[in-house]
DNA sequence: CTAGTTTCTGGAAACGTTTACAGAAGTATA
DNA sequence: TATACTTCTGTAAACGTTTCCAGAAACTAG
């Protein structure tokens, strides 16, 4: 005999009552409850997931899906397990259980995505960096699944998210950089499907119009997402023409890569260009130091969490529909974009003197 | 109604014999088969996971634990999710679908994995980076769990293991520096739980000894788990009274740390100490070029999947039991070790005179 | 045509839970 | 003591599959 018949044989008491004791319902003797979880610890009784699934038609556990692989930039997924480790902190507190879903190189998110709540595998769904055209949100609305992405996407659907808010990161920077003098500002962005990326790109160029400043094509520096690190880039940028004076770095990861290419050209962040960038896990090694966006992913992982547990079943129905917000993030002053231009251009020239 | 007595009614059929068309039953005409499968797409029906699990008693899921948060290298991610991702492709092509169990910093993981699998989550385990002493094998083992672990562990259970072979890394590192003429040979290894910081001490101990070289403590650097990049002990080294000429590092992540932080204090990895470390996404980056150990983490992967198959209940009894084998590294050779001592205090005597 | 296979199908019994229902036991109120 | 609650417990019916069993149908061989 085993699960929860054995106990209830053990204990000679009725499955029934074993049961509820177990999930804390009201009517349970506490003589009783006790004896029940004192047995079950004895036994190393654990529930059995898919009888309690079956019936209960839920399965406690949330999934959150990560694309890995090679679409994924090299350090984003210390990224994503920030993010996780918030989300997964918020709902442990509910008893829910979070796995992660990670779609590696191989297989089509889509399949794998559909064939994941088909099964009746999660009870809700987190659906990081998501797409311009995201056929994921479809999916999930059309079968009523409980989700909430990190990402807006091209679609009409109302569904909760939480965005990173690119549109102020893009017009802080080029409105800080403007005031410093600069008028020529590149932006190294990731090229792929990711939404983040066309939103951070349309909000540079507003901001950059908001200032009088056409938008130069050739400023925009597309990273490819296999060498996500921008190191490659920086080469092109310094062969230019006409220079950019400032780049905002558009990736997290990126910084390391830029001023590890910056440094073997000889161009000095903060003195022969400016740079603003994402705070990464590698910024201590940086030097001088980035000025840069940060925000705390855990809290982000927090709060999807918090608004995925709105959109459950049993949620109290918030009269303000799902959650859709804009995510802040914190500017880190630092020396990489301290000087103005003009002084960038005076320490050139005693530059040039001394050499 | 719903699910499999929806499309058996639908085709006024038993269930069973639409039960016996999806899951390839030989006994099932043609013809029927046919038109389940059919009608099976056109209602977009998918068995639910949690009462074909109920039955069956097993899953199709196959979990990957992971430990994130505090105790891991910043870099370490990465590494598994390369791991991972070989994992998965094995797995996807027996039906298995797998999920990563990432268990955050504040979620104590052998009660993580105890809920898991006592729910039956899953139907195997591969548990990754196991830990000097590691409960959760003793645990898996007295479940009749299948397993496999990244690691070994001070345990007697014979479970099926894949290591890194640390010993070779540590005895091919300390020959090849003896060799140019190194004695004072240092190892930077980081100070957590996890077994392998215990074989690379050890065999890089055996290794010295090997040498005839007297294990000199003061050039064990231990790296705190929460700065893996190791920056913060570059420092420590360079002020030694009896400086290493040569150091080995143990954790991918080091590198760069390390490289900045000599690079700060001016002394150059290759000409003023020799450098060897270990394969890491961020390489490109070194200069001068790193000599180091690399694998295949994806290989690693698949053959993790494929070795946890054979512990499973259908597979093929193998006679061997289960598989325990060392993976091994392949050393690249850069120019961080590339001179030997000699040559490298020539250097510095020329060094000394431009000055 | 009969008997013996093989192929195919329907019916029903599991799998381990939760929970509706009904009734037993206890407790307060009249 | 009788009545009406409330608290507690046992019984049994789900949940959606798979699979055993038996028997029907279709072949094959004599």
């Amino acid at each position: 005999m085993k699960g929860i018949r054995r106990l209830a044989k053990e204990l000679d008491i009725s499955i029934g009552t074993v049961s509820r004791a177990l999930n804390g319902h009201r009517y349970v003797k506490d003589a009783t409850r006790k004896r029940v979880l004192e047995a079950a610890k004895e036994l190393g009784y654990v529930p059995n997931q898919s009888g309690r699934a079956l019936r209960k038609g839920t399965t406690g556990v949330v999934g959150f899906m990560i694309e890995t692989g090679v679409k994924t930039a090299i350090d984003g997924e210390t990224f994503f397990l920030a993010v996780f480790d918030g989300v997964q902190a918020v709902l442990a507190r509910r008893q829910l259980d979070l796995v992660a879903l990670l779609c590696s190189s191989e297989e089509d998110p889509y399949e794998y995505l559909r064939r994941m709540v088909g099964r009746g595998f999660v009870d809700g769904l987190i659906i990081s960096a998501t797409q311009r055209y995201d056929p994921r949100i479809d999916l999930l609305a059309d079968q009523h699944i409980p989700f909430i992405t990190l990402g807006r996407s091209l679609t009409d659907r109302d569904h909760a998210w939480y965005d990173l808010d690119f549109e102020a990161l893009a017009s802080v920077s080029v409105h800080r950089l403007v005031k410093k003098g600069h008028r020529r500002i590149a932006l190294a962005v990731q090229t792929d499907q990711i939404n983040f990326s066309y939103v951070l790109l349309a909000s540079y160029q507003a901001a950059l119009e908001a200032h009088g400043i056409a938008f130069d094509p050739t400023l925009v520096l597309s990273v490819l997402p296999g060498q996500a690190d921008g190191h490659a880039v920086v080469r092109e940028i310094l062969e230019m023409r006409d220079r950019p004076t400032a780049i905002i770095l558009g990736h997290e990861a990126m910084s390391v890569g830029f001023y590890r290419g910056l440094a073997e050209a000889g161009v000095r962040p903060g003195r022969d260009i400016a740079i603003i960038g994402r705070a990464s896990p590698h910024m201590q090694l940086l030097s001088p130091s980035l000025t840069s966006f940060a925000t705390s992913l855990r809290d982000l992982g927090a709060a999807l969490a918090e608004a995925l547990l709105l959109t459950m079943p049993d949620a109290p129905k918030s009269p303000n529909g799902p959650v859709r917000e804009l995510w802040p993030f914190e500017l880190h002053e630092g020396e990489s974009d301290a000087l103005t231009l003009k002084q960038m251009q005076k320490q050139m020239g005693a530059l040039r003197l001394t050499r």
